[in-house]
DNA sequence: CGAGTAACTTACTGGGAGTAAGTTCCGGCG
DNA sequence: CGCCGGAACTTACTCCCAGTAAGTTACTCG
């Protein structure tokens, strides 16, 4: 009923579910990205997105569920980079170490993907337990394939060895990320990827010989 | 105004103020050990300790206050476990051993321990961050000395190398511990620490001398 | 015994997750 | 056109839990 004011915006009315899905998964994304997962309501989102509350929870579910698709998301691009780098190298040390740096750098890239995927995700209690392990057992996997793939074929593979191998180098990589976010100058992620490989290679050489 | 009951303590009357302290201390290490700390309210401690609410809040100030003065009893136990392990041994190899033995048993000892240190104070947001960080620290620092150890004397030590090689190693026996205690029968503490040792060693000796 | 204080409680506020029950808009069909 | 069915969306709650204000009870020491 009033005049139109001239800095409003064409008052967003209805759009279609699809639409709306994405525009809540984007601001979701930002803010918890921003605050963390606790530091976040779910008024905070519904009010950025210009949208009441109960229609997030009937998009989504709950509040996890929303956490949950932002974290698909970027588990899925993150994934798709390491391996990809993996599995470009030519021979495992090299692999390795491209793995190594994709990581770190994906992470230097993506700043707010990095709190929402580990900061918080990775930690959290609860239903998302779940969903989170199943990240990491996605890296698990990538890391005992490699680590096979070292294997001479004749040998008898240790699975239990191999397990604690890819767990290892997996929160070790995680530690690192974390610890890069909150240094100051933290160094490159050629040179962190460096000295990791530098670490384990030979160890990870011999446990695959002996 | 009951009759006396014979299964009934004599009715927990005042205690002073020490006593309380430890009982509730005991209580809340108890249940966030069991339901973790998201899960546990602080009237559940209350009433298991059979004391109102607010008496807590006058003896730890808020519920991050209770938490942490968990973590910091089970934080200097596990702290002197480890390094007590760490000192008796005779080389820097062995060290590495004994300290990662040392770890993962007193995590079996303590399951509880466990997933308030770790499972979920290690995690957390907010306030409770800082104090985190200081534990994950000391044993960094625990690390980066031995490590230091088994430089030659003559070599200029690159800091941050140490530091990288430090934080992975106690990456990698944080997530050992936590997939120890999500895994049906895990491996014992003393292949863990062989096979995690074998991984790290020869790298860890090759570094220091380059 | 009475006064002072430490130990403790009742009864609240406030905020955030989640929900019940509508209301408004739009597209299709007579 | 009118009107009806469903999808998009809201108001106005409930409940749970951290934290608090203000008071009450019991022990201690003069």
């Amino acid at each position: 009923m009033q005049v139109t004011s001239t800095t409003e915006q064409p008052p967003k009315r209805r759009r279609d579910r699809a639409a709306r899905e994405r525009e809540i998964l984007a601001a979701a994304e930002r803010i918890f990205g921003e605050r963390g997962y606790q530091g976040t309501s779910m008024d905070d989102i519904a009010a950025a997105v210009g949208v009441s509350k109960p229609l997030i929870y009937q998009y989504y579910g709950s509040k996890d569920g929303l956490f949950l698709a932002c974290l698909a998301r970027l588990r899925a691009q993150l994934l798709e980079t390491v391996s990809d780098a993996v599995m470009a190298a030519t021979d495992v040390e090299n692999a390795l170490y491209a793995g190594f740096v994709a990581w770190f750098q994906f992470l230097d890239e993506h700043p707010q993907a990095w709190s929402v995927l580990i900061d918080e995700g990775m930690l959290a209690t609860g239903p998302m337990a779940a969903t989170t392990e199943e990240v990491r057992n996605a890296f698990v996997e990538l890391i005992a394939a490699m680590v096979r793939l070292n294997l001479p074929p004749s040998r008898p593979t240790d699975d239990a060895e191999i397990e604690i191998l890819a767990h290892s180098i997996s929160g070790a990589t995680e530690r690192l990320a974390i610890w890069r976010t909150r240094t100051p100058n933290p160094p490159t992620p050629q040179k962190v990827a460096r000295t990791l490989k530098d670490l384990l290679w030979q160890g990870l050489d011999t446990l695959s010989k002996s």
